[in-house]
DNA sequence: TGTACAAGTAATCAACCGATTACAACCTGA
DNA sequence: TCAGGTTGTAATCGGTTGATTACTTGTACA
């Protein structure tokens, strides 16, 4: 469950690290405002008093954890425009893209920055990091306007089918709109999602 | 800003439904878990232990919230498809779907719902009623399962453009953005939602 | 009229949370 | 070796929150 249980000391960039690592799942499973800096700490296996400290705040916290996950995206899109095998650009980038919302605290991540557009701090963390994206599949991968937004729409739905869990139900209607969703290999998309 | 200011007394079936209207706001500005009941108390004009014990507590309140909003979109959708102009149903759903979640209450009492996927009480709201809208726009609407996926799609990245506030933004890729998925008509999708 | 129920609140409680402080343990190098 | 910086924690504090209790006020109707 808890993502370290190593016990020696660490140096505190290597700390950092592995408190962003836990933040991005507490933050998933249970929000921002629902989160807290405690719950972090144990699934970090340190004190809730360092995890305050080495990041300043809870806030400071998640947008660090924000601007990580973005960042993620980015990474895991330009490797697949680098990685061309022949498959068309945006199915290239779809698939990048479920791997990596695969990663629930990755996804909810996502959702939580969404919901924050209007917070003070966080909103435009969010909205430049939506921008960048949509610049990245229009301007590197080359896609039209019209064929980015198709992609990115794409995108959202896979969000929501994830983060409700439609994947994994067995009602009939689930399974024909998640193999919509995921471009007919609904077995994989389960596999990697844990449905 | 609060959506009752009336002081007399109210029968108890009213007072719910001025208690659920101030929730929608509230829930949706700061979320489940960082909203108060208090502060759904001081938008409804009343005090938070009356809030608490008409509904039991905050998480029956917030299922409530979920229930409605998820009603909210049935009726309009309902409505769209049986007002027949001669434009394509699909269209007439977007415009709906668009009036709908100017309302940021709504908007982000969904995204909400969607965040709590995995929450024992909530999750099972947020499934049942994404299901029945796609069964609605697939059977009542008459959409292809392809069709209302793209449908869906694209409503998720309207919910989440309007959730980032990326109306109202002016800069120019985002301006392109949320062209697309307005389809075209920006001027009034900035009146809608207030950007 | 008066009483019984419905509408509504003030006051309070136990639990929780983020942050601060003060301190302990460990390591490095001069 | 010992001084100083780094890693880490225990204890605690002020503020907040959802919920409970005990109470007041209004009103319908027999």
């Amino acid at each position: 469950m808890s993502t370290m249980e190593t016990r020696p000391r660490l140096p505190a960039a290597e700390r950092r690290e592995s408190i962003l690592a836990a933040a991005s799942v507490v933050f998933g499973e249970r929000g921002y405002a629902g989160a807290t800096t405690d719950q972090i700490a144990t699934a970090a296996g340190i004190s809730q008093a360092y995890v305050v400290r080495t990041f300043g705040s809870k806030e400071a916290l998640f947008v660090e954890v924000a601007r990580r996950a973005v960042g993620r995206i980015e990474a895991a899109f330009r490797a697949a425009i680098a990685d061309d095998d022949g498959r068309p650009v945006a199915r290239r980038l779809g698939q990048a893209y479920i791997e990596l919302v695969a990663d629930r605290g990755i996804l909810l991540s996502l959702l939580h920055i969404f919901s924050l557009g209007s917070d003070p701090a966080i909103g435009p963390v969010g909205r430049d990091g939506f921008l960048t994206i949509y610049r990245l599949v229009r301007d590197e991968a080359g896609l039209s306007p019209e064929d980015a937004s198709h992609f990115l729409a794409e995108g959202m739905l896979i969000n929501t089918v994830l983060a409700l869990q439609l994947h994994g139900s067995d009602d009939p209607d689930a399974v024909e709109l998640v193999t919509q969703v995921c471009g007919g290999d609904l077995g994989h998309f389960r596999t990697l999602a844990g449905g």
